[in-house]
DNA sequence: TTGACATATATACTTTTGATATATATACTT
DNA sequence: AAGTATATATATCAAAAGTATATATGTCAA
């Protein structure tokens, strides 16, 4: 249960209400890490009954009622005996455009194509922004504007690879890639 | 349940058990995707009662017998408008170790080195798995072989970010880097 | 011969996601 | 002035995905 620990640190800068631990995680990880309020939620519940942050309701007359968070004495203990523990598990990588890119044999080329441009699309508009956000991510600590840097990096990569992608299927005849894909090779062992 | 028709989409390529498919997956995607078995046999049970897919037992004696799944032309069809509706959401990063990056600045630096540099001889290791790989995927289409490249591609960047950032965290004096990120600015609004 | 590793299937459990509902404030447009 | 869109804010829940583990055999090497 990462969030949770991911949560606890964001409250070490300051006092926090649900939707703004959701903007400032997504910024705070230049905009590679997202959190649903799925999480959010239960999670502030169950941490304020193990007493690791307490609630202060903020009443404003017209807007809803503010429900603001802050981090205890256990909640920063505990946060710190996650961060020297190991991590374990690896990189996880979860992109439905790619799920689909692996496949493109089994269709045409014209829709892979069409899919790849709006692929890159998408990533340039990315990168404007992110390069926008460096400024942000300047006056954090070298943590925070490092997994800013990474951000962009792997933005601008996988826009060269797209557009290198794009120039390979274009060139390639439609024929041979969907004659080599849907080849049916036996099982075997 | 995008899960579902990845598996669809390998039964393309050739009949295969559940063990078999995890590898696959694997190998097809550049090693960037993962899939588990809680996802595998529940899911094959799944479409083997939707018709997608068929069952045949293959008994051999000693090992455990093996449950050979086959696609039928169910499981073409409902694959075939998968591919080619349009893929929804963006990509998704989930990694515990930049989980915990971030935050470093709550501990010391000592402790930051000594888990980029575990990080870094973890990337180099897959690295050298990732580019012996190459010879695999050159041998299948254009777009199996293009998914490897991007695996190499983030790979390479992710190490060159990590041996970047461990430069200027040897760099920084670790005193400077905690008084900033422990920083405790007021909630603004 | 013991231990490590690959093969192979399976499931209980937990976490995460995606979708949806509600309601106000603010900024822009026609 | 009315309409529209977007941002703010909280909350819930089913479905999907992921973790961890149990079981059992085969192979190879220390």
């Amino acid at each position: 249960m990462s969030v949770k620990y991911a949560m606890l640190g964001l409250l070490h800068y300051r006092d926090m209400h649900g939707y703004r631990i959701k903007q400032h995680m997504e910024q705070h990880f230049g905009n590679l890490w997202s959190i649903n309020y799925g999480q959010i939620y239960p999670n502030l519940k169950k941490m304020e009954e193990e007493g690791l942050v307490t609630k202060k309701e903020v009443v404003r007359s017209g807007a809803p009622t503010r429900k603001l968070y802050s981090i205890t004495p256990a909640g920063r203990e505990a946060f710190a005996e996650w961060l020297l523990s190991d991590p374990h598990g690896t990189m996880l990588l979860r992109d439905p455009f790619l799920l689909r890119f692996v496949f493109f044999g089994f269709g045409t080329r014209e829709r892979a194509l069409q899919l790849v441009d709006e692929q890159i699309r998408l990533y340039e508009t990315h990168l404007a922004k992110r390069r926008e956000n460096m400024r942000r991510w300047h006056r954090q600590g070298v943590y925070v504007r490092q997994m800013g840097e990474l951000g962009l990096l792997l933005n601008e990569t996988i826009l060269e690879w797209l557009k290198q992608s794009r120039r390979e299927i274009a060139r390639s005849r439609g024929e041979e890639v969907l004659r080599a894909e849907r080849m049916n090779l036996p099982l075997e062992s």
